[in-house]
DNA sequence: CTGAAAGCGCTTACAG
DNA sequence: CTGAAAGCGCTTACAG
């Protein structure tokens, strides 16, 4: 910039205000600037306007794997609200570990994001209050944070578990097995509860090996499904907590001889096309992210907003695999 | 900072220093450093750091669709390579649109990242030739680059349609159609340009009826394809372009009351539970993002390498779906 | 309409 | 082991 004002003659404040498109600058000398700035290939330093102007115009979003599908549209729908407020989206994956999750947010914070969108590995976010007390906007997805007072935007796990559930019972099902995400994630615990409140609703028993928590490892699933669909009395059907599980349920199930119903959380590209398609509880990825994000630049606007806890909702999508009828 | 140094009762270098974990501070004025910044909950600013070290360690990646399965390992993998070299990664999606490409590859040399990878959505970009020649590091990814020497990163499309159509053609069948993306798009080109090599290959004729370019949107996907379908001498098998048209492709003939061999480039989830398994001619779009990043990072390093056009091969996996013999 | 000075928050190169 | 000065590339607040 200094070397544009030399040659073009001029200032380095005139420089700014050509680069800039400010009022104010003769077309003489705004020519002279430019032609300058050409001959230089000058390029604006964003960093160091940023570190002048106080703001980033960016947003940082930690989510748990930019690979799952799951997190595609909510990413996408991060990115749009960003976008369309002139700032950019970094991100990150924490591959579901509290202590990844913790150094990347971090590291977001000390390159200045605006605002931050969490989707928390951990259950601790206390190491986020200097940051947020110094102002920096955030909002969690998908699972609440833990320890601290912050906005939250959630799909209702609880009420879609107890929906999906109270079909397959409808349908005539008396043992349904429930296999979900690990027990520290808040998701899981939630439509765990779910599965459980539909049965006592029912008033059916949950046998204790008709329920299995754990990572969403395909081995670790499939082993815990046939589990279940094995012994004198195997379960009729299964609830599936997420879309992974779902996943590798439909590949056990596809090596049954017999009909197993399925209802699983999460919908996914070409559960329709399955044989029979599957019934899902779906949640809205891409307004999770556009709910919370939206939110983030509220706050980031000045909008003086106590911490909400948004629940946004669940619907059934009957495809077949959940219509199944009880078979022993 | 120069509060913390002021508090501490040390100059603004101490206080640098322990911030930095460099050696050569008495651990008791480490000790009193340290106390001042929890006092004053202070955390480093890194803009303010890059701005005076130059790099900022951060790569940005231009693909075409954030929410789109088939960049999710691509985009994982360009994290995972940053990362390992310090790196974080902002990004975006083009939406096939040259001037948004433009635009935000521009933003980010603006925030000065240290390289961008780019999946490229036009044609020209010698826009880019003032960054790169300014020391931004730039390979492009699945597409080459236009009207500019850059590294580039691609799978063998045209050698992965050859070997699908040729075996459907294999199979028994003469009538294949071809359902490619639009024709501006590198790869599209290539595997059609492979499609009419393995018919050549084979003797085989190409009915203009059977080529159809555009866009992946479903109705346009689907009414291409059933009109292949139709008619009195309708194609017997199908080579689906990309992930987008097979997925419809799949829709299409699951209405169909005879059986239509498909082979699709791309694989994705669910293939194989699929009835008949869908064959595909596979890329390994994770690669595609870790060989693309890890050439910027050599760069980055120092190496003087000249432009390269690395190419990752394909293979086909036989499902079903490409087996199906012909029925007219 | 234009520009010189100060400063954003840090690091570099140096001197003590 | 420690620190004062200069500077990274911009913008802000002012004066002319």
């Amino acid at each position: 910039m200094k070397d544009v004002a030399a040659r073009a003659g001029v200032g380095l404040k005139t420089v700014s205000r050509v680069v800039n498109g400010e009022p104010g600058v003769t077309p003489d000398t705004e020519r002279r600037v430019q032609e300058a700035i050409d001959a230089l290939g000058f390029r604006r330093n964003d960093s160091a306007r940023v570190l002048r102007k106080g703001r980033t115009a960016t947003v940082g979003l930690v989510l748990e794997d930019l690979s799952d599908p799951f997190y595609g549209p909510l990413n996408r729908a991060v990115e749009e609200v960003a976008r369309a407020h002139g700032a950019l989206l970094i991100n990150g994956s924490s591959d579901e570990d509290p202590e990844r999750e913790r150094e990347l947010a971090l590291a977001l914070c000390a390159r200045r994001v605006d605002g931050l969108v969490v989707i928390p590995a951990g259950d601790d976010h206390r190491y986020l209050e200097p940051e947020i007390r110094a102002g920096v906007a955030t909002v969690f997805v998908d699972r609440p944070a833990g320890r601290i007072d912050a906005d939250v935007v959630l799909s209702d796990s609880f009420g879609g578990a107890v929906t999906g559930v109270a079909h397959l019972i409808a349908g005539g099902h008396r043992r349904i097995g429930f296999i979900g995400d690990q027990p520290h994630i808040h998701t899981a615990t939630e439509r765990l509860r779910g599965y459980r409140a539909a049965m006592a609703d029912a008033g059916l028993p949950v046998d204790g090996a008709w329920v299995s928590l754990g990572t969403t490892a395909p081995e670790r699933v499939s082993a815990a499904a046939r589990a279940m669909l094995s012994g004198p009395e195997p379960v009729t059907a299964l609830f599936a907590g997420n879309n992974r599980v779902t996943v590798t349920a439909v590949r056990v199930l596809a090596s049954l001889p017999r009909p197993v119903a399925l209802v699983g959380f999460d919908d996914f590209e070409l559960a329709d096309l399955l044989n029979p398609g599957i019934t899902v509880i779906a949640q809205d990825a891409a307004a999770l992210g556009r709910v919370a994000t939206d939110r983030l630049f509220q706050r980031l606007a000045g909008a003086d907003l106590p911490p909400a806890r948004i629940e946004l909702p669940t619907r059934l999508i009957p495809r077949g695999s959940g219509e199944l009828p009880p078979v022993c």
